[in-house]
DNA sequence: CCTTGACCTTAACATATGTTGAGGTTGTAT
DNA sequence: ATACAACCTCAACATATGTTAAGGTCAAGG
């Protein structure tokens, strides 16, 4: 192991510390959510920053953001060297901003639920879940027989 | 087409009334999401009723609920007539819980995120975030395909 | 020097959610 | 009766997110 020399890291050191697997981390850097350096021997070396990142990357991951989009947000965050308070102010505020989106779309999606459930209108076919903005299925439309709502 | 008979619909007229594709339907099924029958041609035959279902999935599916979570919350609808009131409000009360859950995680993580900025402790390393006990927006590996794009 | 563990690359597999295409059958309108 | 649309099955492809395996290289200790 490369021990003691806290700033570079080896791929198994970055894997061990950021609790993903070796592949993940090749990964990462495939897809360009990472980057590092090689050694003369073609080995991976990180700057100790690339634990911050990846320690993000899995959060928003948890938040179910797609990796595209975590690439995206990281984009302005630095690669080698700890983020300046602009950098994390910038970072936070696009995320903060991503989430507030998906807790509003979720919770439009649940009141309209039980809107249309508590206003009985059981058929769907009228809807605003239905299709939240088109048309749709508007054709011969047969007899609704509702059921007496509860 | 098979117009007139509006309680039995081939396939081609679910999808086009549900918004689907053909071959989604036939996954849809595949994947026991809906049931039908077949003629002594070998066609498939839906249920008018298929259509409502198809909208709920699509409807949990924009909520970033996976088809097998969806499967589940739909097995106690029925497959073969309009739902009762209390089919539906099992299914309304059940897919609330869900939404809640996801809301109430995001709606945490936003707010330890904002907490996490807000009182400076930007390295991460103890930060509430980075290792949280809960397992969020666990949806497993797989394409994590976003139905609702934007 | 030689062994051994950590590393390298490339390819294939796994899962979820479908779509596309090839090749063949059914059903209906003229 | 014949054409043509709609249907059928099965297989392969596409995307996201990785993991696993095969076969070869590098570096450090004994």
């Amino acid at each position: 192991m490369s021990s003691s020399a806290l700033h570079v890291l080896a791929v198994g050191d970055v894997a061990r510390r950021s609790g993903v697997a070796v592949s993940t981390v090749h990964f990462y850097e495939r897809q360009g959510l990472i980057e590092g350096w090689r050694t003369s021997g073609n080995q991976r070396r990180y700057h100790r920053s690339v634990l911050r990142r990846i320690a993000l990357i899995r959060i928003a991951q948890r938040a179910g953001i797609p990796l595209a989009i975590i690439k995206e947000t990281l984009a302005e965050m630095p690669h080698d060297h700890i983020p300046t308070a602009a950098d994390w102010r910038n970072f936070t505020n696009a995320w903060t901003e991503m989430l507030n989106e998906r807790i509003d779309s979720l919770t439009q999606l649940r009141d309209q639920m039980t809107s249309c459930i508590g206003c009985g209108c059981m058929s769907l076919e009228d809807c605003p879940l239905r299709n939240p903005m088109d048309e749709l299925g508007q054709r011969g439309a047969g007899p609704q027989r509702l059921i007496n709502p509860a």
